[in-house]
DNA sequence: GCCGTTTTCGGCCCGACTGTTTTCAGTCG
């Protein structure tokens, strides 16, 4: 949580995170001193706005508070209050407006079921200001006696304090892990319900195909709800019912995830997918367009207002069709510019796995993976792709058995006899090269000279400073015999954050230098994630999907990879390995002059 | 606090579920 530095270190430099953390503490305490809801979805949106940025807020700024209007959901109040972050590292009006509040407050809207109204009635009546206290008057009968609290209602929140300790311990799923779990509730569902299933499907972040996943929301077209819910609520899965009404359910997975289930008549399909796949940016401003055509949009359908008249639709795209849209992809639902283009007919013809045409990060035997290249080679090939780039790592890596310069050589001889083989199919020689703590390059020349590509990355010495890691990076991606940076910012999901790297300038130089920059598709790091992406396109920087797979399964890389595109707004242009490899190969940097 | 194919003022999405209620408030998504 934000925490307003003394003025020792008023020099402090706000991330762009930091900076939404503080607005949303601000939405929390406008919500909890009971101030206009649209003033708290302000400040919400506009946290919302700059956690999406793709790029620090301080090259937007530009001097000028103006130039942060630029961002939907930014006005002139707001655009201010950075500008005095960045300036000052301090808010005045933040200073102001926590005065006196109880830092255990902020803790209590995590509780579910608890929000801003219960928070303050818990503070002014029964000064109750953290959770701990709070724990102790449910348990002693202490909240009953409030106008509108009963035992259940007790009872409630203590469950509510379990719910929140656990939340707080676990993390947001990866989409790796979360989609291959929701396809198996859907079979589950199928298996259980067979035709009374008319449509089922994924929706909520996971069809938008988020990085991480909060819960799933899995919508069902049926004409017997009762069996559905009945069904949804008794699955193997199911560690707790949290909810079971008529039309929806809500349970918690054995695995921690919170699963939300939806049964609507399959002639409400249409409005009711469009609904639950949000965002709820995006539905927002749905709602509006209807609303300017006397529409009211619901996800039971449109409704005409004067008339009170329904008008239903079956598919999602009538939805898109019926408010003068063009149909927008799941992926670009997040409220950030792209109901306007749908206006204007602009949207991009988005990226799809089908276009892929190749893979050029993936490991084999020779260094960390765990099949021969003979193995992987096949397994590119039976999921429709002509060229695999075999990109073992070098020797720096010791830890997973990085190749010596003598060892390329032995491998580069059985990629020869391999490619003997096919006339659809080839092996690549790659590389995926250290960079150096001190910005130097793994091999010497002669042998990079060697590779079809060389795919450069850092393993080490993440956490140097901004300075020395973006000059380590930018000496590497000058070289002219590297071709791809790899997983720039070396994130693990859930695991470790995002290096220091100043990814403005590495895409600057990407472009000048004609450097492939990739999408790494590997469940842990999505890296670029579809933010950088966004903003590498818009520069102009190349970029190439590569799975980063260890294995055959590991390929899956390839589908979260164009899903991080997509979100990114990414059409087939964009991405080099939607070349075939003649080619690409002409584009990259070591063979063109 | 933001924003403008009705608006620089006056709007700002809509409905389900729960618990404690005899008609609704709070919360959530």
């Amino acid at each position: 949580m934000p925490k307003q530095k003394s003025s020792a270190a008023s020099e402090k430099k706000w991330t762009n995170l930091e900076i939404a953390d503080l607005f949303l503490r601000i939405a929390d305490i406008l919500e909890i001193q009971g101030e206009i809801v649209f003033k708290v979805i302000a400040y919400r949106r506009a946290a919302d706005a700059i956690q999406h940025l793709g790029r620090d807020v301080r090259d937007l700024w530009r001097g000028d508070a103006k130039n942060l209007r630029e961002i939907p959901g930014i006005g002139k109040e707001i655009a201010e209050k950075i500008q005095e972050l960045i300036t000052t590292g301090k808010l005045k009006y933040y200073a102001k407006i926590s005065k006196g509040i109880p830092v255990g407050i902020f803790d209590l809207l995590q509780i579910p079921d608890v929000g801003p109204k219960t928070v303050k009635r818990l503070w002014q009546e029964l000064k109750i200001t953290d959770v701990a206290k709070l724990e102790k008057a449910a348990r002693a009968g202490k909240l009953r006696p409030l106008k509108g609290f009963g035992a259940r209602s007790e009872e409630k929140i203590l469950a509510g304090i379990e719910t929140a300790r656990r939340k707080k311990s676990s993390t947001r799923v990866r989409l790796g892990a979360a989609y291959p779990f929701a396809q198996e509730i859907v079979a589950a569902m199928r298996a259980a319900c067979g035709d009374a299933i008319q449509n089922i499907e994924p929706a909520g972040s996971l069809r938008r195909r988020k990085a991480t996943i909060g819960d799933l929301d899995i919508l069902v077209a049926s004409n017997a709800p009762k069996k559905i819910l009945d069904a949804f609520t008794q699955l193997p899965m199911v560690r707790d019912i949290n909810e079971k009404g008529t039309t929806k359910a809500s349970i918690l997975a054995q695995n921690g995830l919170q699963v939300d289930l939806r049964v609507l008549e399959p002639s409400r399909w249409g409005s009711a997918l469009q609904y639950f796949t949000g965002s709820k940016e995006h539905n927002v401003e749905l709602r509006q367009i209807a609303l300017a055509q006397g529409l009211s949009l619901s996800e039971w359908g449109f409704k005409e207002i004067k008339r009170d008249k329904e008008i239903l639709t079956p598919r999602e795209e009538d939805v898109y069709e019926k408010l003068g849209l063009q149909y927008v992809p799941p992926e670009l639902r997040e409220g950030i510019g792209e109901i306007a283009a749908a206006r204007t007919k602009k949207l991009p013809r988005l990226v799809e796995l089908k276009d892929l045409k190749g893979d050029l990060q993936t490991h084999s035997t020779w260094s960390d993976g765990s099949f021969s290249i003979e193995q992987m080679a096949e397994a590119a090939r039976a999921r429709g792709l002509k060229y695999l780039g075999v990109s073992d790592h070098s020797q720096g890596l010791g830890i997973a058995r990085g190749l010596t310069p003598a060892r390329v050589r032995e491998q580069w001889k059985e990629i020869d006899k391999l490619n003997k083989r096919w006339s659809d199919f080839r092996v690549l020689k790659g590389v995926e090269l250290e960079i150096r703590a001190d910005g130097t390059l793994d091999f010497p020349d002669d042998v990079l000279a060697g590779f079809d590509y060389v795919l450069v990355s850092t393993h080490s010495a993440l956490k140097q400073t901004r300075e020395k890691i973006t000059a380590r990076v930018v000496r590497a991606l000058e070289h002219p015999l590297v071709d791809i940076f790899a997983h720039p910012t070396g994130r693990l999901i859930n695991e470790r954050e995002e290096s220091a790297l100043d990814l403005e300038e590495v895409f600057r130089v990407a472009k000048a230098t004609g450097t492939i920059l990739e999408i790494d598709g590997a469940a842990e790091r999505l890296d670029l994630d579809d933010a950088h992406a966004r903003r590498a396109k818009e520069i102009g920087v190349p970029i190439v999907i590569d799975s980063d797979a260890h294995s055959p399964d590991g390929m899956d890389g390839l589908f979260y990879g164009v899903a991080m595109a997509r979100r990114a707004g990414l059409e087939l242009r964009d991405v080099v390995n939607c070349l075939e490899w003649e080619e690409l190969s002409k584009r990259l940097k070591r063979n063109s002059k």
